[in-house]
RNA sequence: GGGUUCGUGGUCUAGUUGGUUAUGACGCGGCCCUUACAAGGCCGAGAUCGGCGGUUCGAACCCGCCCGAACCCA
């Protein structure tokens, strides 16, 4: 037990239990025990940025007070971090770094290069974790780079080749031409309403005539374009089957303007016969549009674009341009040869690389491609329990609309390598891929394990060059949290993230562990909404309005951001940071500071120890009561996900029942009472802050931390202690605490009003209880609150009390009176108040004149509002508490 | 264009079998140093629950349409 600070000072307190913790073990993962009382998380592995941005903490606040309560619970929680290495943002900032470009070295030495700043990276961000009160078992951290994951990543794959996922082929992809690499559909993303000028060019006719028996010559025809550039790769022309104007031209050829290439005029429903002229080109390829128009229509294939972006010898003299240069030329010489008929400025949205906001290509290159199996990934994700539920929808409508299977394969350095040699023999294609003995091996470096090529018998192979995404390494992390292979594989309980990455890692990571273990990855997806500014918008450098958790926690303290993240909103739902969260969640903490302080000076000295059968009052047992109820509605909470109800459910009682009504009743015994008397409140109170301090933990690590060792009797950490269960809830005692927690603040709040002193002594409080409590009630502790003798009595005050109004009990005469409820209520409340309540004295029940027509209304059914007047001459003062009528003499 | 979510005092937010006076916080106004707490306490003002219609005796809550916002997809 230690002595707390009068002041509560956060930053002594957080900084010292961040470095007590790391030696403390409370957060160290067992595994040893009965998998029914695991809880395992499985981390989001971040990207290692140095940054660990407002809209991380979100989340990682919410897998933190997850763990944390799970802790409490009993359960083995595992909560690891992992870090997602690989990718080209670390290659890009590596050669800025070094003033390289990642071709001039070695690969290996790139690599370390990249493994050097991400550690880094890595520390930076631990670092803000640490600051967060964020409650990892840093010893099952793994990153993505280490030969033990990546090592893993390649065995994945490798059995999924097995099992018929993987293979090899050439096909359109999404190419980034600034990254030189092919990338994924979930990796594109769509800029909307992009200027882009459309010319209108003539397509000439050719001598094959209509008919294409050469008697004539065919039509010109307007086609409308974007990319003029791509002019060359042009292989057909399309439009609508509906559209009239174009109704005698299809199967007619016409001739590309500039290379002189013939194509055929299709119709296809998919043309937009109000774009443009109504006419479009089909290239290879401009967009996926064109990708699925060439294979439905069996088009050639004319390859105009390098994997840098410049055209190709297929473009004649344009050849070596950039786009935008070729544009500009093409442009420049179909108007000077009369082909360009018209020129307007329109929108249209832009496929960007989601890394670098180039606007993609799509080529037709040799890639490694994962088959995306739609059935069996729904059949999983709905197994899962998604939170807020509606999240898997977002994933269903996702994997519905995927057409194309996952290229797993990039054309970069720092990454995983793909575990496959080709054949150099001559005419030979084939392709070995490693065994999992092998691995983890890059094939740049090894050679394969077999001799001779099983299709040529050759002996000589080459590596493969290319890498996987590195959404290939994350989408096993809850296979290597759990030990995969070695462990069979058991599904995580949590897996936490954003809805951002819903298509990319929930969706692979279902993918993936579905098709290596027919299994959830995890029982329930929790999925966190945005973090926005104060102003409601995104935050952004550009706006102002962006805030670092580290700001908060400077500013205030990592308890309080930890609880504005809480309070923000439900799990699911997009918050809106604000400081005044912040503000009043310290406030609160320093409330609790200042209970805890109380009730530490009282349970002080003299090794004061919890007695075994305290004499407990009656206001002792309401808190207690109070408190059971409270800790298990909590727990109801914390295990639904519901945050921010939890937390203001604690709130609550630890101000307003704890602090506002019981340290006040109990303040009497407290100071002066006997010493059985003292006990017994000092057993309450020491058993309800304990329990609020626990059931605080999980959100208030620190303070809660520091305010538990300032009771007596606590050894270790609060955050290896149990949750509370006073299991003293009572609903006798409710009935009776109620009543007098009531009467005291009413009367306390009364006194404030008319400027008294709150013990300025009273001549007598009467209380009279709208219900009659069952049991009689202890006004021991109310006397002492008020500084008056108190007396509960039955029945009404004997002073004047005038009826006022009738009151209709809507809930009562509505199932009675149907739809005659609303005259009924009418007239009620028409009636004279006091002749109703003499009618309801004698007679039990109310007639009801509806004009015309009779109705009883039964006693239960109304409610007569009285008013008190003060009788004369008496100086009496009439209260109304929510519970009862309190009659003050002073 | 398709899908999802959401509109509650000035601001943020709670409110799941529909039922009297709609939750809390911040801000605002007033009063108060009362032996845990002025980084506090007490009191007060402030909402036609986005709009219209429907179901119902009764709707913030259920249904329909409309308006507005956000996100995802095409």
């Amino acid at each position: 037990m230690t002595e707390l600070p009068e002041t509560y000072d956060p930053e002594s307190i957080e900084s010292k239990w961040r470095e007590r913790w790391q030696e403390l073990d409370v957060y160290s993962y067992d595994g040893s025990g009965d998998p029914e009382t695991e809880y395992v998380i499985d981390t989001p592995p971040p990207y290692p940025t140095g940054n660990l941005h407002i809209g991380n903490a979100l989340g990682w606040c919410y897998m933190d007070f997850a763990a944390r309560y799970h802790r409490l619970q009993g359960a083995d929680v595992l909560f690891p971090q992992g870090w997602d290495c690989h990718g080209l943002p670390t290659e890009v900032k590596v050669e800025e770094i070094h003033g390289i470009h990642r071709t001039e070295v070695p690969r290996e030495e790139f690599r370390e290069l990249c493994i050097e700043h991400t550690e880094e990276q890595i520390a930076a961000m631990r670092e803000t974790m640490e600051r967060l009160g964020f409650s990892q078992d840093w010893d099952h951290e793994f990153r993505t780079m280490d030969p033990e994951y990546w090592g893993e990543t390649q065995r994945s794959v490798v059995r999924m080749a097995e099992n018929g996922y993987v293979y090899r082929d050439e096909h359109p992809v999404n190419w980034c031409p600034r990254c030189r690499t092919a990338i994924a559909d979930a990796e594109v993303e769509t800029a909307e309403d992009v200027p882009a000028t459309l010319y209108t060019i003539t397509f000439p006719g050719t001598d094959g005539g209509a008919d294409g028996e050469g008697d004539e010559r065919s039509e010109s025809i307007d086609i409308a374009t974007t990319r003029p550039e791509l002019l060359a790769a042009c292989v057909a022309v399309a439009v609508n089957p509906d559209d009239e104007r174009y109704a005698d031209r299809v199967g007619d050829t016409v001739e590309v303007p500039l290379f002189g290439q013939d194509v055929e005029v299709l119709a296809d429903d998919d043309v937009d016969s109000d774009f443009g002229t109504g006419a479009v080109m089909i290239c290879t390829f401009g967009d996926k549009q064109d990708v699925d128009w060439w294979a439905e229509h069996d088009l050639p294939l004319r390859s105009v674009l390098e994997k840098d972006g410049t055209l190709t010898d297929a473009a004649g003299e344009y050849a070596g341009l950039a786009l935008d240069e070729a544009e500009d030329a093409i442009v420049a010489d179909l108007d000077a040869a009369g082909y360009l008929q018209d020129r307007s400025e329109t929108i249209g949205n832009v496929g960007q690389c989601w890394r670098c906001d180039t606007p993609i290509e799509i080529l037709s290159t040799e890639q490694w491609f994962i088959e995306v199996r739609e059935e069996e990934i729904l059949d999983t994700a709905q197994a899962v329990e998604w939170i807020p539920e509606h999240m898997y929808e977002r994933l269903a409508d996702w994997t519905r609309g995927m057409d194309w299977d996952w290229v797993i394969s990039r054309q970069r350095e720092f990454a995983t390598p793909i575990p496959a040699w080709h054949c150099s023999g001559e005419d030979c294609e084939h392709t070995h891929i490693a065994s999992e003995k092998e691995l983890p091996v890059d094939p740049t470096e090894t050679e394969p394990a077999i001799d001779a090529c099983p299709e040529c018998g050759g002996d000589a192979w080459i590596g493969e060059t290319d890498v996987m995404d590195t959404w290939v390494d994350s989408s096993i992390s809850p296979l290597y949290v759990q030990g995969w292979p070695a462990e069979s594989f058991e599904p995580t309980t949590l897996r936490e993230q954003g809805h951002d990455i819903i298509r990319t890692w929930a969706f692979y990571t279902i993918l993936r562990v579905t098709a290596l273990e027919e299994d959830v990855p995890w029982e329930t997806a929790l999925i966190n909404g945005m973090v926005f500014g104060e102003d409601g918008n995104k935050m952004s450098k550009s706006r102002g309005n962006s805030v670092q958790p580290e700001e908060a926690v400077a500013e205030y303290s990592a308890d309080a951001f930890r609880q504005a993240m809480a309070l923000g909103g439900q799990p699911g739902s997009d918050i809106q940071f604000q400081w005044k969260e912040v503000r009043s969640a310290s406030r609160f903490l320093t409330k609790l500071w200042n209970v805890t302080r109380f009730a530490a000076t009282h349970l002080d000295g003299d090794g004061w120890e919890p007695p075994a059968n305290p004499a407990y009052r009656d206001v002792d047992r309401w808190i207690l009561s109070r408190c059971s109820r409270v800790a298990d509605e909590v727990a109801g909470e914390m295990d639904e996900y519901r945050f921010d109800a939890a937390l203001r459910t604690i709130r609550e009682f630890v101000w307003s029942d704890l602090a506002d009504d019981y340290v006040e009743l109990a303040k009497g015994r407290l100071y002066e009472g006997r010493p059985g008397e003292r006990d017994a409140a000092r057993a309450a109170l020491f058993t309800t802050v304990s329990a609020s301090l626990r059931m605080l933990a999980p959100f208030a690590p620190f303070v809660t931390e520091e305010a538990w060792h300032a009771l007596p009797g606590t050894e270790g950490s609060v955050h290896g202690s149990t949750w509370p269960e006073p299991g003293m809830a009572d609903r006798e005692v409710d009935a009776v605490g109620a009543i007098i927690a009531d009467a005291a603040s009413t009367v306390r709040g009364w006194k404030s009003e008319s400027g008294l002193a709150l013990n300025e002594p009273l001549d007598g409080v009467e209380v009279y209880p709208e219900k009659s409590p069952d049991a009689p009630v202890d006004t021991y502790d109310l006397s002492e609150a008020v500084s008056a003798p108190v007396r509960v009595r039955e029945g009404e005050p004997d002073v004047e009390l005038v009826p006022a109004e009738v009151e209709p009990d809507h809930a009562t005469l509505g199932p009675e009176f149907r739809d005659r409820t609303d005259q009924v209520v009418d007239a009620l409340e028409a009636m004279d108040p006091e002749a109703a309540a003499e009618q309801l004295r004698f007679e039990g029940k109310l007639e009801v004149d509806l004009g015309g027509e009779v109705v009883m209304v039964p006693a239960s059914a109304v409610e007569i509002r009285k008013e008190h007047r003060s009788s004369s001459g008496e100086r009496v003062t009439v209260l109304d508490g929510e519970q009862s009528t309190i009659l003050v003499t002073r």
